[in-house]
DNA sequence: TCAGCCAAGTGGTCCGACCACTACGCCCGG
DNA sequence: CCGGGCGTAGTGGTCGGACCACTTGGCTGA
């Protein structure tokens, strides 16, 4: 005799994430809509609140639902930024060949996206974009170079006009991932090299061209990943960007 | 005089995270190496181990951490494959116009990563690929042909020699998300297309061309965008892939 | 020697209490 | 009647401690 129920596959938690992401994929949970609180849902799976916390963590971490202290848990818009977190991390904490692989996927994209920008971006856009390049000139703090830069690439993944796109792109250069290669990077004089870079990039985006857009920003990545790549071959002492 | 630090930034939950992930990120913990136990790391930092559990299971979604039950916590490889969960996941829950950008990006992944595997496929994964090609055309159960097209481009991503990439693009073509837009697709004798597609793309890895195969596989992705987005134009009844 | 058992240790689950914060309505003074 | 301020109920956040399920490795006994 054994009636059973849906005995149990894998940990509980595990099921009850399933859940979760079931009634949202089903639209039996619309994005923004509040879901029952923790204790409603915990009795309604026959789990316990801690369980079902653990399964909330789950998908709030992946940028699914978003827990306010003293409200409730709502379902989120799923637009894009959401998810990008977790892809920060993973670049933050990646090294050696991984750091390279990633930084190709960034140089794919990256590309790809200035040269749509080209296609597509506004007039404001662009002055943003510009405003940005003089300040990196203007100032000799990389602190503050490295936030107008990453300004700068963020502003033209925004023009492209693929926010999904555009929020891989932060992850993938999330700041003390790009902080960590920099440091390394800049020791070198690249730093006059990098300002021509961001210069032709401009360039091409004012005047509207896709391609040597593409150029511009293959080149631009490119030049970093080489020079990663350089380093993991035979560094001995120092450079400590990929190991 | 205050010895003191660094109170409480955020949640206790969010701090132990943070933790971890400097211990990582410092290399204090190297890959594979197993952590202290939960009971360990809670009493640490002073928080208690349902906090440190979820601290936990927050990394261990990321992919950053991998709990073997009865054994103890370890520090994956961050060899990719590791983050991909989230990414299908967010892949699966996504939709309208959302899903349109995702399938932006995986054209452009897809197509380089096609590109570089006319380069460096070897003979053996040639070979795989066309045997997962012949299978798709031997069947007429969409599960079995589903299988083998998701088979047939995971060997292709493979050969491109970029590990992150292919994992990534694994996400953005999980099961479920696929099954979701085929149903609609393939209904409309997209299916002959499909499959010259695919033999389009086999004949430009045989030829060891790489920039046929780029246009090939962006021919090919492509495809399934630009009818994904007529879907979300003006539809009004049956197509549930897009809304 | 080796197979099998046993016990310690670890993650997984559950409970129930309390804290921190938000939201909303009630009450009181204007 | 109106409005602001104070309560309070309700929700997520934290705690601690008990017990379960599984792995591991050593020990026992054939």
């Amino acid at each position: 005799m054994d009636e059973e129920e849906v005995p149990q596959k894998g940990t509980v938690t595990q099921r009850a994430i399933e859940e979760i992401k079931a009634m949202i994929a089903e639209g039996r949970l619309e994005p923004g809509e509040r879901l029952p609180t923790e204790r409603d849902l915990a009795a309604r799976l026959g789990i316990s609140r801690s369980s079902m916390r653990e399964a909330i963590r789950a998908l709030t971490v992946m940028g699914v639902l978003e827990a306010r202290h003293g409200s409730g848990i709502y379902v989120t818009a799923l637009e894009a930024g959401d998810l990008l977190e977790t892809f920060g991390v993973v670049a933050d904490l990646s090294r050696g060949p991984r750091l390279v692989e990633l930084l190709e996927v960034r140089r794919i994209l990256e590309s790809t996206a200035t040269a749509l920008a080209a296609a597509r971006i506004t007039e404001d856009q662009l002055a943003a974009v510009g405003k940005h390049l003089a300040a990196m000139n203007a100032t000799d703090d990389p602190e503050e170079i490295l936030a107008h830069d990453l300004a700068f690439h963020r502003e033209i993944a925004a023009a492209a006009g693929n926010e999904t796109m555009a929020a891989i792109l932060e992850g993938l250069s999330s700041r003390t991932f790009r902080a960590r290669v920099w440091r390394g990077y800049q020791e070198e004089g690249a730093f006059a090299r990098t300002r021509r870079e961001h210069a032709a990039i401009h360039r091409a985006l004012t005047a509207r061209d896709p391609e040597a857009a593409r150029a511009a920003a293959a080149a631009h990545v490119g030049e970093v990943e080489e020079w990663l790549r350089a380093q993991l071959g035979g560094q001995s002492g120092g450079g400590q960007a990929g190991e």
